[in-house]
RNA sequence: GGGCGCGUAGCUCAGCGGUAGAGCACUGCCUUGACAUGGCAGGAGUCACUGGUUCGAUCCCAGUCGUGCCCA
């Protein structure tokens, strides 16, 4: 074995040979478990969000199946509408071609070209992860058969009116001439302005002034709305106004919608271009004016000076207008909240189009009772509330999107203008009795991504067929997401599985936190802090990572900022860290609910400790070669206290797991196999095979092999491939018949040895209170030391008589008699194990003053706890009320206390004495 | 404005009724036949603040301040 750990040596290898070999694909035998992969995005690459939960549910994964369930980790992609269709029209951009240039069908073709090209990065990324998914069962969410359950799903939803086409207002993006979903837009608080502007009135009494902070949008004002008990107002109730620029009259209308404090409490009223606008209008039956094209300039029914203008280009016409006019009361400066498209970037219009939407309260209202009660449970609990919230709060979804790329909605219209819908047209036909001789034509449209996203857990596994994948696997057990889709995704495959299977899609929904930077920004392209999940593994130089964070910015300008921002975070790139440490690191970091600030030292350390297992493995192979290794009946204690130990951590790990506490279950296997296995139980193991008898080297060399082939079983799961190539090596010795620890059953819990830990505790505090001598006073730890005993219990005797090899070897120093009762100590250093002296012979090693320096500290620290244990049981109301457990074992602290502070003082008056 | 979090060692975070923990960083000693990506030892915290409940509060409750996110 290499002296240190390659990483890069062995992943890639492995993860061959799994995949060949069918690892991934579940059992026939077991209980069935299974998690959908949340589908990327088929244009996406793997950022540090997807590593997360990525290594989150191979740990699941692979847990159980070690543990011999039928386990299933589905794997897919999400054909991702607008996302793709923007990627190719860009591309088809830089051949100086439009989509409109080659037509509808040629585009699809181009798009389908461009998936199986450079589509799908990020299942290649997975691999170099480790995810163990189930490849041979990969779906796309266009699949033909995928896409089949879309129609259905369609087609049902339709013909029991919980699909249907509306003319109202849309959140309108005018760059990509689509609707989009509430959801899809984002708004962001910006530097706007409130412009107040004169309406003259009809009557020629002057005018009112309205406040408005998009002034264009005045061309559709069909009245002005003020509040009935405005008291200002009372007298402007049902007069007439001139809108200005346009020649039109429109009324004032009283409504309690109206902020008496916004503004100057009259409002003007645009339905075709503001929602609330549009309710208040459909409440007074006025008329809507829509002054948009869909691309957002003005239109022909706007007067003929502002036609044609873009919206902004409008605005500032209109200002500039109404000021000559002198109609422009004032502006002022204004902060509002402006909605973007997601995708775009684009200012989104509320705009009256036709569109398709489901009808959503029927099927929120099982999906909200299903977490009610029980059948699906979040992780942490109180995404609960976010979840009710949003659900006793949800509109209808708009579902049709004006793009090309996506599934075209089932839907024919007729000469007359009637909707037919079906799975095709012949069935659409046959269900509306339509002959064969009227001609339909197919909605252009297409479904919003979600739509088929919402039917994953079951489409994937095959429905509408009745296999038995969709048998076994539905309802999956758990869902691994972030917050930031419970809306798009997790409520609506919730509302989806209820209503087509009849079940909920997952029984818990465990909800991680967003991966952050080192300083807890948000990663993105644009702050040029984004880390590659590839590049930990791999390693990166700083150049290289500047070139890559600083190239194609939406914004240029802001390279030099983010270069100098690397150099600062970054000074030499990353070294390689490895697969495993990567995902030890994000386990670790797993904790509950809370977003991840992501530090290289963590990472680093967990680089460390893969070279620690490593290392320790080097060991214990070199201790055991060249000999027939089995169990042995008789071990020592240190060898049974290392297997308790293990035990324990082992019931741990599962516990942890089992409550997706990785972050504690990870800690655990940390501590253990650093801090008891390698600190401790490898050391205590060296005496051993210096001095040990056959049988007892033999136990020691059993127990080596085994705890480490156990430690590596219980962390595969979180570090697969030192795992897997350790244990390749620890198979021949230990006699295990197995391809792959992947498939080799996850250990269980034994027994505790309560009396192997207390002995072993013993042998630690006593080799710690010689540590302890030793470098407080200076004393090399190459050199011998002289150490007797005095005091004690027979326990004491007892031990010191069995431990003897293990106390002169590990802790490097020379046994002498145990010391009488009344012998003098003051040649000695003096640490305390309880009733026990161990005494270190100072002879020609050490100053006086300093040991004295020494015990003081020591008896400085027990004297503030003894205060503490006395003021404690010197108070009557602790001694009365506090449970007897509790107050037994504050006696016990005092006594302990007062034996050491006993020992310190009588120490330091006799060096006291030698120093007069 | 409403909702959900979070303020614990220099940093990143566990703990959440019975004497404060880890990793990294820091200090000292050590190239000892697994590992310097290491070993041993050590220093370091009025657990944001103010009240309340309790024999006892970092932990429970209320409020204040700071901070983050989501929804209006």
């Amino acid at each position: 074995m290499e002296k240190s750990y390659q990483p890069d040596a062995i992943e890639g290898r492995w993860y061959k040979q799994w995949e060949e070999k069918g690892y991934f694909s579940p059992n026939q035998t077991g209980q069935p478990y299974s998690i959908m992969l949340p589908p990327p995005n088929v244009t996406g690459n793997l950022h540090m969000g997807h590593a997360f939960q990525d290594t989150i549910m191979d740990v699941l994964t692979r847990f159980h199946r070690m543990q011999g369930d039928s386990t299933l980790w589905q794997p897919g992609m999400d054909h991702a509408g607008i996302a793709t269709q923007m990627v190719v029209e860009r591309q088809l951009a830089n051949e100086g071609v439009s989509r409109h240039d080659i037509g509808r069908e040629k585009f699809v073709e181009s798009v389908w070209d461009w998936k199986s090209e450079s589509g799908g990065q990020i299942e290649k990324q997975m691999r170099r992860l480790g995810a163990s998914v189930d490849w041979e069962h990969d779906r796309f969410t266009m699949d033909e058969d995928l896409s089949r359950a879309v129609t259905k799903v369609f087609v049902e939803l339709y013909h029991e009116n919980l699909i249907y086409r509306g003319k109202r207002l849309v959140n309108w993006d005018p760059v990509l001439h689509t609707a989009l979903s509430d959801l899809e837009v984002v708004s962001t608080e910006e530097n706007g302005h409130l412009w107040h502007i004169r309406y003259p009135r009809v009557d020629g009494k002057g005018y009112i002034v309205v406040a408005t902070t998009r002034p264009e949008t005045m061309l559709g004002d069909t009245a002005v709305a003020v509040n009935p008990d405005d008291p200002r107002y009372t007298d402007l109730h049902g007069i007439e106004l001139e809108l200005p620029l346009t020649g039109r009259r429109i009324p004032v209308i009283t409504d309690s919608y109206v902020d008496i404090e916004f503004g100057s409490g009259c409002v003007k009223i645009t339905p075709a271009h503001d929602f609330n606008d549009y309710e208040m209008g459909k409440r007074h039956q006025l008329p809507v004016i829509n002054v948009l094209n869909d691309d957002a300039s003005i239109n022909d029914d706007a007067p003929e000076a502002y036609r044609g203008l873009d919206r902004f280009e409008a605005r500032k016409k209109i200002v500039a207008d109404l000021e000559a006019a002198g109609l422009m009361e004032k502006i002022e400066p204004h902060v509002l909240m402006v909605p973007h498209g997601d995708r775009s970037g684009a200012v989104v219009e509320p705009y009256l189009t036709d569109q398709w939407y489901v009808k959503i309260a029927p099927l929120a209202k099982p999906a909200i009772e299903a977490v009610e009660n029980g059948d699906i449970r979040f992780v942490p609990e109180n995404y609960n509330k976010t979840y009710f919230d949003w659900m006793h709060r949800i509109e209808d979804w708009c579902i049709s999107r004006q793009l090309w790329w996506g599934h075209r909605i089932p839907a024919w219209y007729a000469p007359d203008g009637s909707i037919h819908v079906g799975y095709d047209e012949a069935d659409a036909r046959q269900r509306s009795g339509l002959d064969d001789d009227i001609p339909l034509r197919q909605d252009e449209d297409v479904l919003d991504t979600w739509f088929s996203s919402a039917l994953w857990p079951f489409s994937t596994l095959g429905w509408p067929d009745k296999t038995p994948r969709l048998d076994k696997y539905y309802p999956t057990n758990v869902l691994v997401t972030g917050f930031d889709i419970i809306f798009f995704w997790v409520a609506r495959m919730i509302m989806m599985g209820l209503k087509f299977m009849g079940d909920v899609p997952f029984r818990e929904v465990y909800v991680h936190g967003l991966i952050r930077d080192a300083h807890g920004q948000k990663m993105s392209k644009s702050k040029g802090n984004v880390l590659d999940p590839i590049d930990l593994i791999d390693g990166i130089s700083l150049e290289e990572m500047i070139e890559k964070l600083t190239s194609g910015l939406m914004q240029p300008h802001m390279a030099p900022l983010i270069e100098k921002n690397i150099r600062l975070d970054f000074p030499e790139g990353t070294s390689a860290f490895g697969c495993d440490a990567l995902r030890f690191t994000f386990a670790a970091l797993a904790t509950n609910g809370r977003d991840i600030r992501f530090d290289l030292g963590r990472i680093d350390g967990n680089r460390n400790f893969c070279n620690k297992l490593w290392n320790a493995a080097r060991y214990v192979l070199m201790s055991t070669s060249d000999h027939e290794v089995h169990a042995v009946p008789q071990s020592s204690a240190a060898d049974r206290w290392i297997i308790s130990r293990m035990h324990k951590m082992i019931g741990d790990v599962r516990a942890h797991i089992n409550e997706y506490r990785l972050d504690l279950a990870a800690q655990r296997l940390y501590e253990f196999i650093w801090n008891e296995y390698c600190d401790w139980y490898l050391e205590l193991s060296k005496p051993v095979f210096q001095k040990g008898s056959a049988d007892e080297q033999n136990a020691a060399r059993y127990t080596l092999l085994h705890v480490l082939e156990c430690s590596l079983r219980t962390l595969h799961p979180m570090m697969p491939f030192i795992t897997e190539e350790i244990w390749q090596r620890l198979k021949a010795p230990l006699g295990i018949d197995g391809e792959t620890i992947m498939l080799q059953p996850f250990p269980v819990a034994g027994d505790i040895d309560q009396q192997a830990e207390d002995d072993i505790e013993w042998l630690q505090k006593v080799l710690q209170g010689v540590r302890n001598i030793r470098a407080e006073l200076n004393v090399s730890p190459g050199k011998v030391l002289d150490v007797t005993f005095q005091a004690g219990t027979a326990t004491d005797r007892e031990r010191q008589k069995r431990f003897a090899t293990l106390l002169s070897g590990v802790g490097k120093i020379n046994m002498n008699q145990w010391l009488e009762a009344d012998a003098d100590t003051s040649e000695y250093s003096v640490a305390l194990v309880a009733d026990l002296k161990v005494l270190v012979s100072l002879k020609g090693l050490v100053d006086l003053e300093d040991e004295l320096a020494r015990l003081g500290k020591l008896l400085e620290r027990e004297l503030t706890d003894l205060k503490k244990s006395e003021a404690k049981l010197g108070n009557s109301r602790f001694v009365d009320n506090a449970p007897p457990a509790v107050v037994e074992k504050e006696h016990q602290r005092l006594a302990a206390h007062n034996q050491k502070v006993d020992g310190f003082r009588a120490q330091i008056k006799k060096l006291e004495k030698l120093l007069d």
